[in-house]
DNA sequence: TATGAATGAGGATTCATTCAT
DNA sequence: TATGAATGAATCCTCATTCAT
């Protein structure tokens, strides 16, 4: 991925440009939907003056936004990664993998937002062929999955599907994305600590010590709630 | 919505055609996607040997997409609607809210899968504007809302934004949707089983006698847990 | 023109039906225009529910746009003939000629317009083939420059291109049912009045006893101006 | 007007194909009737291989048509603005008006054709939103009635309805231009001289010194008249 | 006769991509 | 490298006409 298509290595410019491509495919995307970003809206956000460039870029419509997902998507590892590792026990780091998934949100709305409209938009795993970004959909389920073993084997997690459970956890961020497209002033904070409580309820087993706050009465976190909840 | 752009009252051959195309859409979205269903595409699935004929029964693409949502729409109310009155009590209602959602998803898989694709193909609300069935989606959610709210007047359920946690479980029933058109042989009972069981624990309050299972050590339903878990 | 496409005499129901339509192909043109005028509007204006019907009764559109303008020349050559015979002398003739024309139009705007409507949107006469109702064009041009030779043999008009003259006649009136279909409000009298004076001013001879208003100094009828003049 | 759909100042090349975009159409319209002129049609005769490069260079159909008048129009007014004020008093003006406009027919026959054409197809003024072009339409009739004005002012004409006096001469100018369309070796010279006599009589004052030619019972210019006359 | 269904050609427009400069 | 011009396929939609009933 790092060779253009000449095979040659690419040069400083060409991935500043190629990044500077990428950037406004990402604006356009956020604000106007897939359906709606032609090369040439991209093109006109970007300040090209002709969508040709976009083309000599990138090799198809399709590099352009794999580009644009793989980018999206290690940066939000990047981010992501280090406070997942840096929690200790498996409900920590279900809590901080929730947690620093809706931080990122916050700091990379138009990202998040551009990716959710790419990933709706594709067409879908059928028959036989996957779907374009399965790949990453899937390593993430994965991922996941490995965390909710862990914390089975430990202990700290009851008996429940870990596929369904991953699948379910993903879903509930993905639609905080869906909603952060609608509604720019989505309190990102107020849905990370309850998603966190949600999910902590979910997944915790019994045991002693860990019991869970609906078995005690007591609640440990007791928040206000509006009209609007 | 009975009368035909000639004011006239549908004959029984128009409700057939446009039943026919209707079906011919539900299918060719499900298996292409929403972007690859054009109406020449339709036509071809549907053996009519014109685009012109769509246009004949529907007034537009629109229409013959809004009559596609409503259909499906309102059979799934049908068929829900009934298994959650019949339910009693408010963690029964959640957990019948669960399971006739996936088990209609079963018996209309195409239908649920081109729905999601509608859905997510479509202009999402930006701005000021709202997304085009975007009503049906914050009425699902009032709805559960309203089931949640009375849930937790009743002491059945601990306290929680039900907001978020209505946009969870409907996020979780459409990954499950989402699922079902990349793997056809999805197993949907299991689905159901486990997200019953996810939601009952993350609502429930502590109250004597609704103990969760998670509370006692045991598990009522053991269930066998495969690799692919 | 009297016998229908199977060779028999139009029955009484056929010419109602043909009558009916035209009419509303007359009233729709007249209001929306000939483009359009497409079959599915008439067909709505006469109250009938396919537009096969109009089909069945003329063999074509074009079939169906002669009738029409056969009707209302027909009907205009019958109002405004015995009105210009009555007339005695050239100058009187050209008067009535004038006169009648826009009394027609007053009684028969939406036949006015319709016609002038078609005129205008039809091709008209290129290279060889002659424009489609050229003939009724040229045929009125024709029954004028008669008119107006007449007048120039009997010494009441002036020497001009009696072909010149009668075009710009007929042009000054067609100009009129111009206007009428932007305005219908619009004063036919005063117009009627203002050519008249118009071409009486322009055709005569300065024969004694018939000397023009302009020689004497006097005007025969004064009219006050207004500022929308 | 001078930038293109991305904001730049138009090259050489672009202005280049406008002008040839424009003339294929002049020709097409006037050849074949607003009604036929189809992207297709135009891009043939300019012999382009897709109608895809007009909509590339034109916004719209519309912003095409209003480029072809806006360029007709201008090119008039250049050539005969500077003919008309050349003249002194306006019987002059108004001889000067007819003649230059009928003299540059002869030079721009398709310009004046197509124009027509357009005009006539476009949807007339109904109800309250107006015609497309009627504006220039109204413009020329409200110069005229300036022009009228002035001269009656001056004494110089007789007292008329300046509107119903400019809507004819008009009239009788476009129908010049109408029978060009049918007849490419129309007398034009002979048009403007029989015009500028029907319209110099048809407004003259009898005022003394400017008599009308009619009332001396002598004619300035002899015609021979023929059988066409 | 009359209806509604069906056809297929033709309408303008959008778009990713290619190419010469 | 970058630009603007050009391409041609694909989009939905309109329309007069035909046909079976």
């Amino acid at each position: 991925m790092s060779a253009n298509k000449r095979g040659r290595k690419r040069t400083f410019t060409e991935l500043a440009r190629r990044a500077q491509i990428v950037a406004a495919a990402i604006e356009t995307i956020a604000e106007m939907g897939y359906g709606q970003a032609s090369f040439a809206q991209i093109a006109q956000r970007a300040g090209l003056s002709s969508t040709g460039l976009i083309s000599y870029h990138f090799a198809s419509k399709d590099e352009l936004i794999e580009q644009l997902v793989d980018e999206v998507v290690t940066a939000g590892q990047a981010f992501m990664g280090p406070r997942i590792e840096a929690a200790v026990g498996a409900r920590a780091k279900l809590r901080a993998y929730l947690e620093s998934n809706l931080e990122f949100m916050a700091s990379h709305r138009a990202h998040i937002v551009a990716v959710a409209e790419i990933f709706n938009a594709l067409p879908r795993e059928r028959g036989g062929q996957p779907a374009p970004y399965g790949v990453w959909h899937e390593r993430g389920i994965a991922q996941l999955q490995d965390l909710l073993r862990q914390g089975q084997r430990a202990g700290e997690f009851a008996s429940f599907s870990t596929r369904v459970m991953a699948v379910t956890i993903r879903a509930a961020i993905d639609a905080v994305g869906y909603q952060l497209g609608a509604d720019p002033n989505l309190d990102l904070k107020t849905n990370a600590r309850e998603l966190s409580a949600l999910f902590d309820r979910a997944t915790r087993s019994g045991k002693p010590g860990e019991r869970a706050p609906g078995c005690s009465g007591e609640r440990p976190r007791r928040t206000r709630r509006t009209a609007a909840d």
